[in-house]
DNA sequence: GATGAATGAGCCTTCATTCAT
DNA sequence: TATGAATGAAGGCTCATTCAT
């Protein structure tokens, strides 16, 4: 018998996790402190320690956030028939996702994440399970494309999806040096380079 | 002990950057403590404190650490004629200096103070134009490969050097999650993308 | 602990200030040490700490107590019609306030305050204030007496004034060297000099 | 057989006490470090170990320092016949070294030594007998003059003596809240109040 | 359930002192 | 003798966590 109704509790639930966001993604995990969350929330530290155990718990929920917008880049993917198509469609899934202007936040959640992966065996996981799906889409997108002639059949599929999710990636990185880089130009340039792949 | 000669008050801080190169990279900046590079060190925290004034000054000359491949990936570029092959030059010194498994730690390095530099606008200045000086030298590249008519003339050499730039990035952070990344065949999907440019 | 009583919350800080005043009187502010602040309350560093940001807060607490008692001497004097009576008030009022044996931490912080007002701007002026008001009211008293004719024309009411101050400060001081000198003596003697003014 | 001669010795060690001296008006006994010591005399930690064993040894002798003013005070005072008069020489004496805008300094050792002295006995006992012996004259000289008739019967010559050597001691104090105090002006004053023991 | 006062281990840093050269 | 690099105990302060109300 709930004292205050389930609905409620994933409310508050959800309060402490976006006043969790703000306050790591400004100062970092390790820098962060939990009384920072406390005031940002507006909540007391009973409270939120009522909702997550301990600091840690708090970060594997922030470092764990399926974001949404890659699981859409990979359904927009699969209904494309042409491979590289495919691939486009979803790099400028995952660019219009990340590499925003207003996804500055995400961006900034992305690296100190990536970074704390380094320390903590469960981000470790969830970062790197975090980039398989898009890897292995596109390993399948490769593969097939080279099955019906679309691509160069010396590509080693593997390497080609790893450097493909490496550039994604390191542009998210890149945005961060140079907020001024073009989404349009930058995504032009991925173009030609994939464009090199056709048979 | 009276005055040190200069030779071995070089050693002793370059002693202890190791030391504290070995501690951040195992813990990160901010998780790892000062006792720790004490004890990585063996010596005492005034020791320690008569070479760097503060953590942050260690923090920062670690991020700051120019890393000499980086210049020689530059200038074994510089003496290609061929504007792709020159890339790809700079690229495998790049890789190779970064991508190896003995580059674990670099990687490790790389990651948290690309992270840090979002905290400290010292380490931001440093990291930024760690990566400037590159794409600098691709543009150029580009332009005059451009130039010469071996580059495609609707290639946005701007764009493209970011590009690159990210997927050298990119993989680095890929290695991270995938030690057993193929090298050699990461190299040669690279090559591929960047086959893509010619005219 | 739920949110405490306002009450409850002025009594713990006044119990944190009795006791930092008797770890500053034992062995000044510089000396003295938070644990020791810690452990003569009975109280944790953090207890400490959420009543007073800093130690120089603490400092700056016990520096700035207004001694009730100058007030009343003040206020004691203002009674008086005949100008040297006033001044002897005050000043009767004064040393039973500063020169009895049960004001020795008094007397031990006051010493301490005025050394360290030479370090500490807020400590001076808090320092320089507390002798204002007194000086002042001397000066009143003074001028008012030399008006009335109970006062000696050819007197300077200011220079006066500070040397009156002087005095009652100054036998503070000697109480301390030695704890032995008669009360009733000195004031039988500060009241001589003082017969001097009278026309 | 010593290796530099006794007068370079007594040199060095008047070097030292004097830029300890500095250091110590600047940031009072216990902030002053002894690294401040060293870069202000300009001599090695080393070498001024070799001339004091401690930091508290170089306290004590600041603390220690009988200035010469003081006896010169006492001897100009003998030789006055009139007991008022001697008073008033010494009096002037003492101000004449104290209460000047050169002997800034000064009044800041003073200060801050008698506050040490509450932490340390022997600064203490250093402190005591320094303002005993002027007090001693001062009891000497208003008994002799009872004796000769130039001063009232019915002052309590050692009261009167602990009351002066207040105001004089004060008057230091007062000196540094007011810097601006005219010593002419305050030495009329005082007079004025001295004359009121006349018979 | 919620509150927020309180805890206390542990961090960064300083500085009196030592001693090999 | 003189040097100054090195030591390390100890101080001020923070913050994840607990628990009485």
């Amino acid at each position: 018998m709930p004292r205050i109704s389930e609905q409620r509790r994933d409310q508050r639930r959800s309060d402490i996790l976006d006043a969790a966001r703000r306050c790591f993604a400004r100062a970092g995990f390790a820098r962060a402190t939990l009384q920072d969350v406390f005031a940002e929330s507006g909540l007391s530290a009973g409270c939120v320690y009522s909702y997550f155990q301990s600091k840690r718990d708090l970060v594997l929920a922030i470092a764990d956030e399926r974001h949404v917008e890659e699981r859409v880049a990979l359904e927009a993917a699969a209904a494309e028939k042409d491979p590289l198509d495919a691939i486009k469609l979803m790099m400028r899934a995952i660019f219009s996702a990340y590499l925003t202007k207003a996804a500055e936040e995400k961006r900034r959640l992305s690296l100190i994440t990536w970074s704390e992966a380094l320390f903590d065996e469960t981000v470790f996981a969830s970062a790197r399970d975090g980039m398989r799906e898009p890897r292995r889409a596109l390993v399948a997108i490769l593969k097939h494309g080279q099955q019906t002639g679309a691509v160069r059949k010396n590509v080693n599929a593997e390497a080609m999806a790893s450097a493909m999710v490496s550039m994604f990636q390191g542009l998210l990185l890149h945005k961060i040096w140079d907020p001024a880089m073009s989404l349009p130009a930058v995504t032009e340039a991925c173009d030609q380079l994939l464009e090199g792949l056709r048979v």
